[in-house]
DNA sequence: AATGAATGAGGTTTCATTCAT
DNA sequence: CATGAATGAAACCTCATTCAT
C-alpha cells in the first residue's frame, strides 16, 4: 500500500502508539483503536489489509521519525566524536521523552514481528534503510576505532543507551545531562582508537 | 501455594517457555501448555490462579536460574575484574544458548507483566533478591570504578551483554571469544578506576 | 447502547425467555440462546456487555410487558374496585398463561441480580417506574382502604396472585374464573375501608 | 443415603446454606462448600453422590427446621384462629430473621430442582410430609372458613406471609408485630366463615 | 472414613475480519 | 471512501466429579 498520509492515517498511528504504550501489543484491539482514532473499524481495514500490516507499517513510520530525530543536531561543523555524542544523547533523550515510540519499539522488537522484519532486511542487503549502522561503517572508515567489528560497537553504544533510557523511565534515576556523558564516556573510552 | 517443584509444574514451566520461544507471549494458549507439558489443562488452574499469574511465577524462576548460572564460575580465588569478565560471558552465553529463557525476559521485560514485578519490587527495597546488583555494588565499595552512580554501570554492562546476545542469536555475527573479550574489554576500560 | 428493538434483540430477548423457561437461569448458556435466536454468538455481544447485562436488559423489557398487560382493560368508566378485580385478575392470567415471563421473573426475584435492581430502583426513588404501587396509593388517597401501610397491601395483593398463579400452574388446581375471584374477594374483604 | 448427623454433614449444609445465601445457587461451587465447612471435597462426595443431592437433601433438611419452627408456639389450649395466627407469625419471623433458610427455599422453588421434589411428592400422594397442609384442612374440617379450596387459602396465606417477608427483609418496611398482625387480619378477615 | 490433586467438558468472552450499505 | 453491525473461531477459565492414597 502506499501510503498517503492523511489525518485519518495519522489518527490511526498516533492511536495505535498510545493504547499500545498503556495496554501493551496484544491489549490492543482494533476495535479500540477505531474508537479512539474516532474512525469506524472499517476505515482501518481500508488502508491496512490486517493488523499485522498496520503494525508492519506503523513500524515503519516509527523508526523514520527516530532517524529524522537522533539526527537533527548534527551538522557537517562537527567532527566526529562530536556527532558520535550528539546522536547518542538524542538517542537516548528520545528514548526517554518518545515512551509512545521506545514502548512500540521494544516490543516490536521482542515480538515475532521482528522476524518478518529482518527477513525483510536480509533481501534489501546490508544497513539498506539503516542510516545510523551506515553513520558507524563511516567511523570505522575513518578510523576513529579500534578494529572492532561495527556489530560489537553497535551492541555497547545502543545496549548502553536503551539501558539507560530505560533506567531513567522507571524512574530508578533521574535523567542527568552528566550522568548521560559518563555513559557515553564509557563507550568512547572503550572503543576509541588511541593510535 | 508453596511452590514445591513437582515435577507436573517443572513441565509447566519448560513448555510454557519452549511454546514462547517459537509463537511469542500471547501466541502461546493455555490449552497448547497443557498439551505440551501432558497435564489437564485444569491442571495448570489448579496451581495457577490465572495465565498471568503463571507467567509472573515462571519469570521468578527463570530470573533464579539466571542468577544461577551467571556465578556458576566465579570463586574466592579470582580477583573482581576476573570475577567481573566471569560474570559477563556467563551472562551472555546465558543469553546466546538458554534461548529459551532469553526470549522469555525479552518479551517479559517490554510488556505491562514488567510493570507488576517493578512495583512487587518497589515494596521489597533497592536490589532485594538481585544478587547481580550487589556484585556491582561490591566493585564501587572496593574502589574498582570511577566514581559512577551503580545503575549506570549496569545500564553499560548488561546493555552491551544483551546487545550482543542479540547480535549472535540474530546470526549478524557468529559467537566468538575473542570479540566478547573485545565487548568486555570495551566496558571495563570504560568504567575502570585510573588511580 | 439507546435499545432499539431492532428484530436481532427481539429474537435474543425471546430465545433468553424460552431457554430459562425450559433449563432455567444457569441452564442456558449462551451458545444455546444464539442459536437458537439464529444469530451469532459474537452478535449478542454487540448488544450486551455480558450475559449479566442481557439478563438484566431483559428483566426491563419483561417488567414493561407486564405493566402493559395488568392494566390493558382498566379504563375510566370502572369505578376502584372494579379496576383493583381487573389488575388481580390480568395479573393472575399474566402469569399463568405467559410463563416465559413468570418463570423470568421467579428466577430473577430469587437471584442475586435482584439485588442490582433493587439498589438501581433505591437511587431512582421511590415506586419511579412503578405504575402499579402507584395504583395502589391512589386507593389509599381515595380513601377505599382502611389504614394500612401501602407495602402491606401489596403483599396481601402481589403474595396472592403469585402464589394462586403457581398452584394453577403446578396443576394443583385447575385455572377458574370463580376461585380467582374468591381469591380477590378475600384481599378486597381483608383491606377495604367498611366506613 | 441414611444421613446420620455426623458434624461433618452439618458442618456442610450450614456452609451451603451460607454462601448460597450471598452467592446464588450457581454461584456456590463445591470446592468452596467444602473450604468453608473445613472437609475435603472428596468428603463431600464421600456423603452425597453429587452436587445435586446435597442440594435435595438439604431441602428435606431444611424443610424440617422450617416445621419445628413454625409450630412451636403452638398448644392445644389455643383456638384455631389463635394458632392460625401464631403460625402465620412464626412463618414471617422464620422468613425473615432465619435469611440463609429462606434464600435457600426461594432459590429452590424457582430452579428446575422444585420439579424434582413435585414428581416425588406426586408418588407420596397428597400432602405426604406437610404438616402445615394438614393444618389448614382441620381448619376446614372444623368448618372455621369459606367453603374455599384449600390451595387458595393457601395462596393468601403463604403468599401474604412471604411477600411481607421480603418487604421486611428488603428494608422496605421495618418489622412491626402491629403491621404483621394488620396483614393476618387481612388474610383471616377474607377467609373465615362469618356463619 | 477422609483427602485433595487431577481431570476435561463446557461455559463466558474476545476480537480480527467481512460485507452490505 | 467510509461505515459499523455481524460473524464465529478460539481464547481464558470454572467446576462437578474421580480416584489413588
Amino acid at each position: 500500500m502506499n501510503v498517503q498520509f492523511t489525518d485519518k492515517i495519522d489518527n490511526i498511528f498516533k492511536s495505535t502508539l498510545h493504547l499500545i504504550k498503556d495496554n501493551g501489543f496484544h491489549g490492543t484491539p482494533m476495535s479500540q483503536i477505531a474508537k479512539h482514532a474516532d474512525v469506524a473499524i472499517g476505515t482501518i481495514y481500508h488502508y491496512f489489509p490486517s493488523k499485522d500490516e498496520l503494525i508492519l507499517a506503523l513500524f515503519e513510520y516509527c523508526r523514520k521519525e527516530l532517524y529524522a530525530h537522533i539526527f537533527q543536531h548534527v551538522n557537517q561543523e562537527m567532527d566526529y566524536k562530536e556527532q558520535f555524542y550528539s546522536v547518542f544523547k538524542s538517542f537516548c533523550t528520545f528514548h526517554i521523552h518518545q515512551r509512545e515510540y521506545s514502548c512500540f519499539f521494544e516490543q516490536f522488537y521482542n515480538s515475532p514481528y521482528n522476524e518478518i522484519i529482518r527477513q525483510k532486511e536480509f533481501l534489501e542487503g546490508p544497513y539498506g534503510q539503516n542510516t545510523f549502522m551506515k553513520f558507524i561503517l563511516r567511523g570505522i572508515q575513518e578510523n576513529h576505532f579500534k578494529p572492532l567489528d561495527e556489530k560489537i560497537i553497535c551492541s555497547a553504544y545502543i545496549g548502553a543507551a536503551i539501558s539507560y533510557a530505560k533506567t531513567v523511565v522507571y524512574g530508578k534515576i533521574d535523567f542527568s545531562e552528566k550522568e548521560l556523558t559518563d555513559l557515553i564516556d564509557i563507550i568512547w573510552t572503550g572503543i576509541k582508537n588511541n593510535d
